[in-house]
DNA sequence: TTCTTTATTGACTCGTCAATCAATAAAAAG
DNA sequence: CTTTTTATTGATTGACGAGTCAATAAAGAA
């Protein structure tokens, strides 16, 4: 029964599946035959859709990297001042959405194909980008100077508690993550980094 | 010409091919006869010796933590005083040895391993436990009873920035990530983050 | 010298998986 | 009503790779 315009929905399906199996299987070692599974199709649909294996994982990667944008996005809309954008700037990093085990399993596989393709790899630059960026608009005024190494301190330590996170088989608590880097925020503010 | 006693130069030859072959890949999707090949023998025998594809995996990995645990140890040797020592956990971090694009693609690769075998994961958390009781050491004689909270953002940023160097396409400056864990250091120690 | 142990490999089995293709079906266009 | 376009899949192909095994060879032991 083929109703028109099921393309964006097939891939949608695809690429949350994608996601999903990784998470499941904790790496990269899915096939297109178990995520197209999950979706409810054949693998032949998804490569009809999508062309071959690395276009579904780079469409799973743009599609996680895009929440995330979103995410920051939002905090960034409902705060006011310098102070308060830097923090939810860490919040929204340590959102649920992204913290979820599945989520956190799938940007690490996607660091591993950051080593081997292109564009994966150009994806990644572009999301460490913005985040320095990012922070970089909002410390500049608060501390001048300083904010080059603030941002790249701020910047390792969120990258570094979500990788520990991916690590943790406990679904532990991002409340920590994230009073941590405040933490950090707290003392790059008062300047005792120089 | 089957000298005696070769299973220990076979094991060595097989573990250094892994980590060689696993950077060059990029990932762990390394074959046992590549890796074999590269060792210098046939892939039959890298089975008879380690069993299976993943004990070899293992052993690389034992392999590199125990470098690790080396650089660490003869870094510690030398250093006087709780801040020396401190200064020197964080630079045997990132000392040439562990800083190779090889031996980083290696680690990462070990934790998107680590999800899903239970040995690796516990050796991840071996090695994530001794550098928190390292750093632990060193830091509440000096802090008392904020080191906790230190340790944890110490610890977190070295990983972080270990992760970048992983992700970094030219063979950049250890001594920058260094600066930055040193600079972090610093903040801690002056009591700036609580 | 004969037997056992260690070293070593080529050839083979078995399974898996990405990708292709021909075939089917239903909507829409003409 | 015919043709084209979109949706969909089962079956198949072709490659690759982990693990096994029988066979060969050289030491050392008896």
């Amino acid at each position: 029964m083929p109703k028109l315009g099921m393309e964006p929905i097939r891939r949608a399906a695809l690429v949350k599946a994608t996601i999903d199996e990784i998470g499941a299987a904790g790496n990269l070692d899915v096939t297109v035959s178990s995520i197209a599974k999950r979706a409810g199709m054949s693998s032949a649909l998804a490569h009809h859709y999508f062309g071959g294996k690395d276009q579904i994982f780079l469409a799973a990667m743009r599609h996680t990297l895009s929440v995330y944008g979103a995410e920051v996005r939002a905090a960034l809309m409902t705060a006011t001042g310098h102070r308060a954008r830097l923090e939810a700037i860490i919040g929204a990093s340590f959102a649920s959405s992204n913290f979820q085990p599945d989520v956190i399993a799938t940007w690490l596989n996607f660091y591993v194909l950051a080593q081997t393709s292109t564009d994966a790899h150009h994806l990644l630059v572009v999301y460490q980008r913005r985040l320095r960026s990012n922070l970089m608009y909002d410390l500049q005024p608060l501390i001048g100077q300083r904010a080059e190494g603030a941002a790249a301190r701020i910047a390792g330590l969120i990258d570094g508690l979500y990788l520990r996170q991916g690590l943790a088989r406990d679904v532990a608590d991002q409340s920590d993550a994230t009073a941590q880097v405040l933490a950090l925020l707290d003392a790059e503010l008062q300047g005792r980094a120089q």
